[in-house]
Formats: C-alpha cells, sequence, structure tokens
DNA sequence: AGATGTCAAGCGGAT
DNA sequence: ATCCGCTTGACATCT
C-alpha cells in the first residue's frame, strides 16, 4: 500500500470522481429544472453514495490511499431550491461512508470548480461561493474527510485586492478553513502568491507539478515544493498530472509521464507525501505508479 | 438508436 | 464584442 522511500516515508496516491474499471461516478447530477422532484434527487444522492463506497473497497484492494469526491456529490445542495434538508437525509449514510474510509485508510478531498469565487468584486459572487464552500466543509465534517482543494479564482486586474477580498471571504469561517488547502494554477497564480494568501489564512498549500511548469513564477519546482510542504500541519498532499502532447498547454494526458514523477519525488526528497493524480485514466493512470513504486530502487526515489 | 446542443454559477484570454 | 476553455453528466430535441 505505501511506498518506502525511506526507512518512514511513504507515498500514496489518488484520483478523481470517477472510477473507470467500475464504471461508476460519484458526481451523478440533475438539470435544476428537475431538482423540485425531491424523491429523484434523494435517489441520485443514495447512488452516488453507495458508487463512493464500492469505489473506495476497490480503491483499498488496489493500494490506492486517497480519492477525490466529485463536488456534485450532492447536486446543488447549495442552491436556495435544494428541496430537502440534506444533511438531515444524508447524515447517517455519509457518516457510514465516512467510517468505511477511515476504517481502509482513504484519505477523502473535494475540489470546487471555477465559479467558486471568493475574491470576486461581486458580493452575490463572493456569498454563493462562500455557501458552496460551507456544503463542501459540512460534507468532508461528515465524512471525516481531509481537504476542501481551491484554486484563488480570477485576478480582477489587481491581485493584491482579490488576495484582499479572497482573505476577507473567508476570514471566520472556521469550518471551511479546517479543510481548505490552497492550490496554484496554470495561468494566473503561481505558488508563490498561493503561499501568501495561505499564509493569512493559516491554511496549507498544494503544488500542481503541470501548472508550477507552466505558471512557475521565480520559483524553481524544488524551492516551491519544499515551501509549500511546510505549509501542512497534517499529511502533505501535492498534485501530479502530465501535459496531453497532442493538445493544448495545460490539457491533462490520459496517464502520467514517469519522468514528471520522477522529478517530483526527486525535488521533494524525504517525507510522507500524498500525490493525488490528475489524469483522464483516472485509477488507471495511478496503478502503474503503485506498482512501479513498489519495484523502484530507493535511490531513484532520492 | 444515435447525434447534437444546452444546462446555475465566473473567470481570463484569444479572436 | 463575442466566443472558448476549464470538467462532466443529464436530458430535450433532433435525425
Amino acid at each position: 500500500m505505501h511506498y518506502q522511500k525511506g526507512e518512514r516515508d511513504t507515498v500514496r496516491f489518488g484520483y478523481a470522481s470517477q472510477n473507470l474499471t467500475l464504471g461508476l461516478t460519484t458526481g451523478q447530477t440533475l438539470r435544476l429544472a428537475n431538482l423540485q422532484d425531491a424523491e429523484r434527487v434523494h435517489a441520485l444522492v443514495r447512488s452516488n453514495l453507495s458508487a463512493l463506497e464500492e469505489i473506495l473497497y476497490w480503491n483499498a484492494e488496489h493500494g490506492i490511499g486517497l480519492f477525490r469526491l466529485s463536488q456534485l456529490l450532492i447536486p446543488f445542495a447549495s442552491h436556495p431550491d435544494f428541496p430537502y434538508d440534506w444533511e438531515q437525509e444524508h447524515g447517517r449514510l455519509l457518516a457510514r461512508a465516512g467510517v468505511l474510509a477511515g476504517h481502509l485508510g482513504i484519505r477523502l478531498s473535494m475540489h470546487p470548480g471555477q465559479f467558486i469565487q471568493p475574491g470576486s468584486p461581486n458580493p452575490d459572487v463572493r456569498d454563493r461561493s462562500v455557501a458552496e464552500l460551507r456544503y463542501v466543509a459540512r460534507v468532508l465534517s461528515l465524512l471525516g474527510g481531509a481537504d476542501l482543494v481551491l484554486h484563488l479564482g480570477g485576478a480582477f486586474d489587481n491581485k493584491p485586492a482579490a488576495i484582499d477580498r479572497f482573505v476577507r471571504s473567508l476570514e471566520g469561517e472556521e469550518d471551511v478553513l479546517k479543510y481548505l488547502a490552497l492550490e496554484n494554477d496554470e495561468r494566473l497564480w503561481t505558488v508563490e502568491e498561493v503561499l501568501e494568501a495561505a499564509c493569512r489564512l493559516r491554511t496549507p498549500v498544494i503544488v500542481d507539478t503541470l501548472h508550477h511548469s507552466l505558471n512557475p513564477g521565480e520559483l524553481s519546482l524544488r524551492y516551491a515544493l519544499n515551501a509549500a510542504l511546510t505549509t501542512w500541519r497534517r499529511r502533505p498532499k501535492v498534485h501530479l498530472s502530465s501535459q496531453d502532447p497532442s493538445k493544448q498547454l495545460g490539457a491533462h494526458a490520459w496517464g502520467v509521464n514517469m519522468n514528471d514523477f520522477r522529478v517530483l519525488l526527486d525535488s521533494i526528497g524525504g517525507g510522507d507525501v500524498d500525490v493525488m493524480v490528475e489524469a483522464k485514466g483516472k485509477e488507471g493512470a495511478v496503478l502503474p505508479l503503485v506498482a512501479g513504486c513498489q519495484i523502484l530502487p530507493l535511490e531513484a526515489a532520492r
């Protein structure tokens, strides 16, 4: 299950949202026009949670220690038209899945997408964003999850002002901050800038290797990783993905280029780390890493 | 049956 | 000024 980097150092791997082998997703959703059908929403959420449990078992059997839930686990949960009290109705099943993940030793996370903009100059956008983040934090709490991963979002032609708004929107949101981890992106926010925002919110930083290679700012990968790893008071996490050579810059490849992985391990040096793999092939991109790690000589990890 | 376009939400960037 | 990408599935409408 754990790759031995050194006497005590381990690396774990994970993937996001769905398992292609099982043909299961934790992100079945529906259109807003159908949201008033409470029975249907209820069945959908139960289906997503059932898929989660099956995926957790599969992951444990295949030595995979991380899984990212789809943000759509409970679709439209933070929307004002959501038809019932989802925490009341699904709390017990969420807790059950959380106990299972705990037993299997699998770290759970969620990663809300592009519409979540706590740094927006538009107060309505900020409010909706915070509402969605509270939903994610609540789900993670019920599941015993670990990480709410977020980008800084837009820059609005004034990066310091955007960071100020971002920080002010989340200051005091203790339930969110407990899980929050901030990630660099491929165009706007470098690791160095994310470190600044994270420092102000006292929250850890995730380095995404592909994003960093496209938007490194002044920092080497080694420096960026070492700075980010020190921000973690729980087990640190990084994101790993490779460029799809046939697509535009930033597009994820089906699998992970082994050289990208070696560069990552080499840049990290020692210590435990969790690696979230972002690849079109999902679990199929992770399995070779799990297998490869078991036969790599120790020197290759350093 | 299969193919296509649109759906809650917001940005930045290309054109 | 308008469209596209991020990511993915649902589903209405068409062929």
